[in-house]
RNA sequence: GGAGACGUGGCCGAGCCAGGUUGAAGGCGCUUCCCUGCUAAGGAAGUAACGUCGUAAGGCGUUCGUGGGUUCAAAUCCCACCGUCUCCGCCA
């Protein structure tokens, strides 16, 4: 969430930002108001509970002295103002929710560079690599396809035990799967510390990221017991050090997690539903970091690299877009999305999103950071990228890599992840 | 799932049974200063976070796992929850 701070000495600034990505600003006067009023009533509450502090030590002091009558006098008081404090106590708290309410509604404050815009259209596509001016018609199958005829991809049989937009791989498909994960994880292994989190967890570990409270609906959640599948490692990672103040020394920090990520895309029933376009469960490897504002932009700029490099090395199409204000998610201030180029979809297939989040999840998830010899502690930065989400990668290999003869070549980085393999062959 | 023990500051650890000058003894660590050729040892002082008011100094408030309750007053009493450990049960 965004400093409350922020709200009192600039408010207008707030709004513009809000602004910027289409948003109601009306929250921001919402806010000002409720914040106006807590410290109100919260000041008043304060000074009412200095008063009974006082006066208890006092009652304390008189009995020790054995001046009972005076000390029943004194408590009479005190019990009168513990009345007044308990109204405003109870209306200071109600203030406090809906402030926080209103808060954690509120995206972040997109970056002063970033492009102005609302939809995907004003996307800044700041490069376009490897795409080739015509494709062969060998590869102009799309994914589905050539999975079911190598016998890689059984999404019918996915479909029948879980529904509609499940997945499921077989044989070289599944070992293709795996190839693409370690292969995502060991490229980064020299600088990433590798963490293998919970995917289900407790609600508040999905409110620090900025999934809940808005993004309910896009959640699964398993009632019986209040938890929710996470839709990325994002998630855990960044509860990791939640509540935690960490030494500047042990910043910048690099985590890595390969998860399956779990979405009920309830927005988007009956789009993209063609084979691994967008599913319900899905492996990523993600590519997460804590620093402090001043390593943040490197940061941004080293994770966008490493994820473009893995696509780059697969020898994929693929374009780098700066995302417009509007179509920046929730937590992020500066995103730059990479696409592959899958030319039997023909379609570009969003395989990563590096968000540079500045402190809205440090915000929320309380993750604050001291510096040497400084008094006080400031809230760390928080960024993510997709290393590698591997299903549409996957697709992208598969339509890229389709040879004339209907086999799929296997790109030559990979093939010592697949003990070998060079290509997955046409059925006979 | 059942039984028991426990959860205190950066760390260790007292306080809880008998509620009050306890934001919390003592120790360790850390910072500054003194002493010292250097280091070690020794001496002195300091050493939480957050909120709010204030230009500041500082004031006030909150925080002893979390949330409620009792009380003039809660680390201390009561209830619920979470977590840790031990034993039992179940289990990949």
């Amino acid at each position: 969430m965004l400093d409350i701070k922020l709200f009192r000495t600039d408010p207008e600034a707030v709004k513009t930002a809000v602004a910027r990505r289409g948003d109601d600003t009306s929250a921001v006067d919402r806010v000002v108001e409720l914040d106006s009023r807590l410290r109100t009533v919260g000041t008043e509450r304060d000074n009412i509970r200095s008063e009974i502090n006082g006066l208890s030590k006092q009652v304390g002091q008189l009995h020790r002295d054995g001046k009972g009558d005076e000390a029943a006098e004194l408590q009479t008081r005190s019990k009168e103002l513990g009345e007044r404090e308990k109204l405003l106590s109870e209306e200071a708290e109600v203030l406090q929710d809906k402030v926080r309410h209103e808060l954690l509604y509120i995206a972040n404050m997109p970056a002063d560079d970033a492009p102005d815009g609302l939809t995907e259209d004003d996307n800044v596509v700041v490069r376009v690599e490897n795409l080739q001016d015509e494709y062969a018609d060998h590869q102009k199958v799309p994914h589905w396809e050539v999975g079911e005829e190598l016998g890689i991809l059984d999404v019918d049989r996915a479909v029948k035990m879980s529904g509609s937009m499940f997945a499921m791989y077989r044989g070289a498909g599944a070992h293709l799967l795996s190839a693409l994960i370690t292969y995502g994880l060991d490229r980064n292994r020299d600088a990433f510390e590798q963490v293998r989190p919970p995917t289900v967890v407790k609600t508040d570990t999905m409110i620090g990221t900025g999934h809940l409270p808005k993004f309910e609906d896009d959640a699964y959640h398993l009632e019986r017991d209040d938890l929710w599948a996470i839709p990325t490692a994002e998630v855990p990672l960044t509860s990791l050090v939640a509540g935690e103040v960490l030494d500047a020394a042990a910043l910048p920090m690099r985590l890595m997690a390969h998860t399956s990520c779990y979405r009920r895309e309830a927005g988007s029933a009956g789009r993209d539903t063609r084979g691994l376009l967008r599913v319900h469960e899905f492996d990523k490897v993600e590519l997460y970091s804590f620093c402090t504002p001043e390593q943040a932009p490197d940061m941004h700029r080293e994770i966008l690299e490493r994820a473009e490099n893995a696509i780059r090395d697969l020898g994929l199409a693929h374009r780098v877009l700066d995302l417009a204000c509007g179509d920046i998610s929730g937590a992020g201030a500066r995103t730059y999305d990479i696409e592959v180029f899958a030319p039997g979809a023909d379609r570009w297939l969003e395989v990563s999103s590096v968000s540079w989040c500045t402190t809205y999840q440090a915000r929320r998830a309380n993750i604050r950071f001291r510096r040497e010899g400084e008094k006080g502690t400031d809230f760390v930065h928080s960024l993510n990228g997709s290393g590698l989400a591997v299903p549409r990668v996957w697709a992208g290999i598969v339509e890229t890599y389709r040879q004339a003869d209907g086999s799929v070549r296997i790109p030559e980085v990979l093939q010592p992840y697949m003990g070998g393999l060079t290509e997955i062959p046409a059925p006979s």
